[in-house]
DNA sequence: GTTGCTGTTGACCGTCTGGTCAATACGGGG
DNA sequence: CCCCGTATTGACCAGACGGTCAACAGCAAC
């Protein structure tokens, strides 16, 4: 069984794979879809075959990107550690899931640009959310709880505020690097930018009081911290 | 003179517009070139003779859009103002600028899809953008010598993290309506994401031993500080 | 008024594109 | 071994698309 020749999941997965490309690197008007048939080495035919339409090859694309996404952001896993590395940890896995997805990022861009006609009538998409909004609000408040953060922090701004700061960093980086002229591709220039958003979260969470000499020194803080570690 | 028809110079500019929203509501593949013909009412031939293709057509509008875009983000003007209430203002500015040119984002969204590759060629980028890092840099340093702000704090990582939160709110507002199940486009929700914004970088700049009590009521935060206007 | 430059147009073309149809290979079940 | 549903394909189409050409209209100068 499964002979490599006539393999119709196999198939079909080679199509969403090479069509997430396709679609990513021209957009929906712009990718061709005999370029994606090339790409599978299959009969164009295929694609209405599985997918009825290039539309319905597209939706087939963003919902498989979504789910990939959320994956990798390992929300859940999160939860055990000390609430101020948990922040640190949701950001990095935010960041990496981005870097590691540049098609995410493409495919996001031009659903946006479609009003999110695809997506809005994919309840999944909610379904696949819902828990990550639900890890920040238990991340919050366990850091209320041991008087590191602020009582009245709002888990979906927090979400909106570090997904913002991962995406539109990869999303808009060419543009971003003629304006102000600085590198951002590099290793050492995203993981300046990663203690950045980190330390922003933190300072805004934090209680107005907290000690002072802590934050200026981000370079001691995973050590800090991870002897806290609770439950 | 300028009879209304035979104008270039109007002809030029009614191209441009058109074009504006053509590429922006369909991306450069999507926009059809008869298309924009149609909306400016000309034969498809001016395009071809004001710009020499698509591409040159592309280039102009994406040029035009920085230079609209940044006039509105007044960042001199703010030069006069407290540190914070500048902070305040720059971003309101960048905000305002963004949600009243939906076009920019997309165009922009474009451009970073073909990875810069029209806008590098183009040095007017740097020199729109260097007049707003000095005017951060500025009030920065302004802020630090008033006592407000740390004295470490990089301006072009300013600049980045709030056009970010307000270029991302807006750009990706539909997936993220759909994936948080919540209202962003109204001027209320809009309203409350500009505070969050302004808090969050105050507390960033913030220095870390700064009374707490001042932070938890942004309500109050003009009022308080408007007096301080100086030169 | 005619010459000449510039702005403007209708008609046309070669190519590409999403999509369809009928036909064909494959492989498991009888 | 043959049958039948499923997977796969080659050939084709009608329309759209970016781009070109030659011709034309308006205006200023002489």
């Amino acid at each position: 069984m499964a002979s490599r020749s006539r393999d119709p999941a196999r198939t079909r997965d080679k199509i969403l794979t090479q069509a997430t490309r396709e679609f990513a690197n021209k957009g929906f008007d712009g990718a061709r879809v005999d370029g994606i048939a090339l790409r599978c080495k299959l009969s164009k035919n295929m694609l209405y075959y599985y997918f009825k339409s290039k539309e319905g090859l597209f939706v087939a694309v963003l919902e498989r990107m979504y789910e990939k996404l959320r994956s990798q952001q390992k929300d859940l896993a999160v939860r055990a550690s000390d609430p101020v590395v948990a922040l640190e940890q949701l950001v990095h896995h935010t960041f990496n899931a981005f870097l590691e997805n540049p098609e995410a990022i493409r495919l996001m861009n031009e659903e946006n640009r479609h009003k999110g006609r695809h997506i809005r009538q994919s309840r999944r998409m909610r379904e696949l959310y819902n828990p990550l909004v639900e890890t920040i609000r238990f991340i919050l408040k366990r850091g209320h709880e041991d008087g590191v953060f602020r009582a009245d922090v709002d888990p979906a701004s927090i979400y909106l505020t570090l997904a913002s700061l991962c995406y539109h960093y990869l999303s808009n980086q060419y543009t971003l690097e003629v304006a102000l002229g600085v590198d951002l591709g590099s290793k050492k220039a995203r993981d300046a930018w990663l203690s950045h958003i980190v330390e922003l979260l933190k300072s805004f969470c934090a209680l107005p009081n907290e000690a002072s000499d802590a934050e200026k020194t981000p370079e001691r803080k995973v050590v800090r911290r991870v002897a806290r570690v609770r439950a």
